[in-house]
Formats: structure tokens, C-alpha cells, sequence
DNA sequence: AAACCTCTCAACCGCCCGCAT
DNA sequence: GATGCGGGCGGTTGAGAGGTT
């Protein structure tokens, strides 16, 4: 494959053997075992560091949505189907700022999920008078949001407000992030200390100390919590990663911020 | 079986923003 | 203030898989 800024930009003289394309097994295991170990600091000096023949965002692209740890793999639930509905009518094409809302998955993911599952159905659904929520909780505790903050105020721009607090909220510190601040800093200490940060809403409980969060040879497939790392939630009977956060906590707590005094 | 079409999704591109100098 | 750099984001592309004719 050979691209056209290869053979014609001078700037890329140093760097015309950096590869492109799809990523060979071994360029993940490189940069997946540089990650883990040493975190990212700063991602044009990764590619070097792991020896790898690839670019800084081509590295930070492939980890963030694919190798760090806490992706989901599965499908789409219909209850994610549905927070994606009620946030992308709020906030548009902000696939980032919709995807703290789907720990788990990936801002692309949900781009690519929008406009290969989603998007044609919306433009019929918007025309539908009678609405069938799929998820009461979710799609109720947004209606409450917007009705909310439109009687309260009527000069309240209802997306800005929700982009503030999103902005300012950032409930899926997911385990990738969390894991990029806690590796770096926790490598010479205890591993105990894993959990020390933590973002998990303290209600649903979390039992400590923590061991080590993924087996021995620290490869993706096997990582998986060790005892210790498991949510104190009687109701799941799945292991649940720190990126699952309730609805009702997510959004209970932006509607409680907005709810006037 | 072959040709064509459609869909999915990984990856790239270009732009913007924040920060340092 | 101008410039350069790195990170992040949204839009777009294209290869490959799967379905249809």
C-alpha cells in the first residue's frame, strides 16, 4: 500500500518507513506491552520507545480503540442502543463526550455503530408520535433533564447545559484511564495500591484490597479481575469491570446538579 | 460458481485546541 | 502575539466479509 504523502512529502523523508494500514499482531504486542508497562507519556515518542515503524496517533488510535484494557467486545445491548438514541439527540456527533456515557466502548465504535445501525432509523422514529422508551430509566431520567431545565428557564439552552456538566463530569474515568494514572504511578509501589483512585460510586460497593488486576503474562485476553477486584453487586451475576457505572447514577447525578434549588 | 452489491469497522486524514517556547 | 508541536476529535475511506442475484 503505498500513499501519497509517502512519496511526496519532504517532511516524511524521516520517516518513510513508518508503516500504515492494519495493525500485524506483533505491532499490537509491542505497543500493548510498552502501555501496560510503561504507560503513555507521550505518544510521538511511543512508536520509538516500542519499536514500532508507526506514527504517535496511529499508536494512540489502536490502543484507545482496541487494546486497552475494559473494551467491550461484545454487541451493542438495547439498552446502549438506547442511551445512544437519547444522547445523540441531545448532543449530536459528539462521539466522544457520548461515549463517557457507554464505558466500554470506543468513540469510532459508536460512530461506526450510529451510522451502520442507527442512523436510518432515526429519521423515522423522529416522525413517530407515540414514543416506546426501551429503557424507562435511561430515556425517562433524560426527558426529566430536558423538561427540567426548559421550566426552570426558558433561555437555558438545554445542550449547553448538559455539554457543561458532561464537560466537567466524567463518570467513565474507565479502567483505561484509570489505569494509564495508576500504572505509572503504582509500578515501584504495592500493587495494592491499584485501587486506590479509583472512580467507582460508593454505593455500589468495592471490596479492597486489591491484587494484581490481570494475570502474569500481562496479555489482554486473559485479564481478568483476581478475587479481590469484584463489585459488591448481589443483583450481577457477571463480573463486572470499574466501567460499568449504573444509569441511574449517571444520570441522577446530572439531574440532581441541574435540578434548580 | 461467479459477479455484483451492501454492510461493517479499522484506520487514516485534516482540522482544532491547548500548551510551551 | 507568532509559531510549533502533540493530543484529541469528527469525517471519511477502503478492504474484507457476507448476502443476493
Amino acid at each position: 500500500m503505498v500513499f501519497k504523502s509517502e512519496k511526496s512529502n519532504p517532511k516524511m523523508k524521516s520517516k518513510e518507513k513508518q508503516r500504515k494500514g492494519l495493525w500485524s499482531p506483533e505491532e499490537d504486542e509491542k505497543l500493548r506491552s510498552h502501555v501496560l508497562k510503561y504507560g503513555h507519556g507521550c505518544w510521538s515518542t511511543i512508536p520509538i520507545q516500542a519499536g514500532l515503524q508507526r506514527n504517535g496517533k496511529s499508536c494512540r488510535l489502536r490502543w484507545v480503540n482496541y487494546l486497552r484494557p475494559g473494551l467491550k467486545k461484545s454487541l451493542f445491548t438495547k439498552e446502549e442502543e438506547s442511551i445512544l438514541l437519547s444522547l445523540h439527540s441531545m448532543l449530536g456527533n459528539k462521539w466522544s463526550q457520548i461515549s463517557k456515557f457507554l464505558p466500554g466502548r470506543t468513540d469510532n465504535e459508536i460512530k461506526n455503530y450510529w451510522h451502520s445501525n442507527l442512523k436510518k432509523g432515526v429519521t423515522l422514529t423522529q416522525h413517530e408520535t407515540t414514543r416506546t422508551p426501551q429503557t424507562p430509566s435511561i430515556t425517562n431520567s433524560l426527558e426529566a433533564l430536558q423538561s427540567t431545565t426548559e421550566r426552570s428557564s426558558s433561555s437555558i439552552n438545554v445542550v449547553e447545559t448538559f455539554n457543561a456538566q458532561i464537560s466537567s463530569f466524567s463518570p467513565s474515568l474507565v479502567f483505561s484511564e484509570w489505569l494509564d494514572h495508576n500504572l505509572l504511578m503504582d509500578q515501584s509501589t504495592q500493587k495494592s495500591s491499584y485501587v486506590q483512585n479509583l472512580v467507582v460510586p460508593e454505593e455500589r460497593g468495592f471490596i479492597g484490597p486489591c491484587g494484581p488486576l490481570y494475570l502474569e503474562n500481562n496479555s489482554l485476553p486473559d485479564f481478568v479481575p483476581t478475587s479481590d477486584f469484584l463489585f459488591e453487586d448481589e443483583q450481577s451475576s457477571e463480573i463486572e469491570f470499574c466501567t460499568s457505572f449504573s444509569d441511574n447514577f449517571l444520570f441522577g447525578g446530572l439531574i440532581n446538579e441541574l435540578r434548580p434549588m
